[in-house]
DNA sequence: TTGAAAATCATACTTTAGGGTGATGCTTTC
DNA sequence: GAAAGCATCACCCTAAAGTATGATTTTCAA
């Protein structure tokens, strides 16, 4: 996969150098302007940021739920307690801290207690993630 | 009447016209080499058009995606508009508002508009309320 | 051509979440 | 019996999210 998208490019490099130097050759055997050399340039450019740009995007909004890869890498501590499960599970239903906090009859501050725990075990930085990385680890869901 | 994006284009215009004559300027007084000029130009271009070509992609995905009408189940509207259901898609990747602001090239404000709309529109307060119920809904995974 | 929906942006404000630090009591384990 | 982990709670502060209102522009279809 990886390879594949290395030899595309380094081929597409190598394409876009032959064209210049063709270019070149034309410019300095049929005496284009200086101008003309630049508006050749720019737009071949401009051609390919376009086309770099349209791809851009269209990825950004296909791949907009990846994430299939998250599984016990990088030496993440994903052993939740029993304690941060259960908030973690109330935090997937939507609800918010204080709202759990009354589910479970414990102050506001120590859910935060167990939300900053389970971010730090997860590895993220805030309920939308923690929800997003417990769902691909299969904690939830 | 003249909208508004008439006249940022002419703006963009006048300003790439000036930057360009500063770089002739400089390449004329300080003896850059031609390569280093094509180069600039290139670059320039070249992040003009990546630049363009975004706000191209974007559009193509609009248009070529035809249906994302969901099923209306306990009569609740659940017809998110195609921006909103990408921006609910990033929400439940666990985007922040600036991240998705940032991916989709618009303000916050803008963000916070349609996150407002995407709440209302499932009948929800929050965005883990909203990937819930979206979850439910099968709008997403 | 007009009208509705969609997308964009702004400003002001309140609420919630999150970060950092420190503390207590209770098990379990080495 | 010290160490480690768990669960509990507090305080202070910053960042992010959410609410409300009003506005302009684009797009598309009747």
């Amino acid at each position: 996969m990886l390879n594949k998208k290395i030899l595309v490019f380094a081929g597409s490099f190598a394409a876009i150098l032959i064209i210049l130097k063709t270019i070149e050759f034309f410019f300095f055997h049929y005496k284009f302007t200086f101008e003309t050399y630049l508006g050749i340039i720019a737009t071949i450019f401009l051609t390919l940021g376009i086309y770099f740009g349209s791809k851009l995007g269209y990825k950004k909004v296909q791949s907009s739920s990846p994430q299939n890869s998250t599984t016990l890498n990088e030496g993440i501590e994903t052993d939740l307690s029993l304690r941060e499960l259960e908030v973690l599970l109330n935090i997937s239903d939507g609800l918010t801290n204080q709202q759990i906090a009354d589910k479970l009859f414990i102050s506001l501050n120590t859910i935060k207690t167990h939300t900053a725990n389970i971010y730090s075990k997860l590895g993220v930085k805030s309920r939308t993630q923690a929800i997003s990385k417990a769902k691909s680890l299969n904690l939830i869901n």
